[in-house]
DNA sequence: CATTATATGTCGCTGGCCGACATATAAGCG
DNA sequence: CGCTTATATGTCGGCCAGCGACATATAATG
């Protein structure tokens, strides 16, 4: 009924390092090079994105409307001192949020079709 | 230790399109186009491959040893009457099964840590 | 003052997916 | 009989996310 223009599952399934970025930042805001040792940390060392995958996942995310970007926490006229370029940090949107239950529901509904399918319940 | 030459977890994560292939597979030998109706039918619905993705998907497969073909059953000197040009059966292989069992392994482990990094154990 | 760890970004290539197109064949129907 | 429909396999060009390689910037450390 609802033409429901911009669909949430229009962007199902997520790849697998898609999935631990946005992953990473349903846990708190962070910046670029924390989500890499995150997703890393989180992945047991499965994952390791490289700055390629991770720097144009998220444009690719920040144009979904599925991050935002946000004003870095340490307040005041704080510069943040610390080694490196600047930091630019992201956070989950609602819209993001709504994302990664979509995909966490779909596969578990794989899963459980999988496991039907396959004689593994044991 | 073992340099584990023609290693499983290098295929990992699969597509959506080529779980499913391997799911419907894992159920029993199939030809293309029983496949493709039986993909959409345990996705209901979600899932319909395009015959591009299907016939590409499966010579990937046989060269990666996770199908193989096998004769028609039907037996005999049986052509099989049907429509269509002639069947090709397929059917998961050891390493195929091997690889199923592994990437759900790995769902069932990205599931987990989503699961308790979002706050939805509810 | 050189190295290291932190930090962001671009570029070209590849692999899997996908829609469009091509082809073949048996069955059903008027 | 010929037309349409459902069944069945296959190719091709384009797209897009991921990825390795490369580039650049900066604070801390020895």
């Amino acid at each position: 009924m609802k033409p429901e223009n911009d669909d949430i599952s229009d962007l199902l399934p997520l790849r697998e390092p898609t999935f631990y970025i946005l992953l990473s930042l349903a846990e708190g805001e962070k910046h670029g090079y924390a989500i890499i040792k995150d997703v890393a940390e989180i992945s047991r060392g499965k994952v390791t994105l490289s700055t390629g995958t991770l720097y144009e996942a998220l444009a690719r995310l920040l144009d979904q409307r599925l991050i935002e970007r946000v004003m870095l926490s340490g307040g005041e006229g704080a510069a943040g001192q610390h080694p490196g370029r600047p930091r630019k940090a992201y956070r989950l949107t609602l819209r993001g949020g709504q994302v990664m239950r979509a995909e966490t529901a779909r596969l578990d509904v794989l899963l459980a079709t999988a496991r039907g399918r396959m004689g593994l319940e044991a």
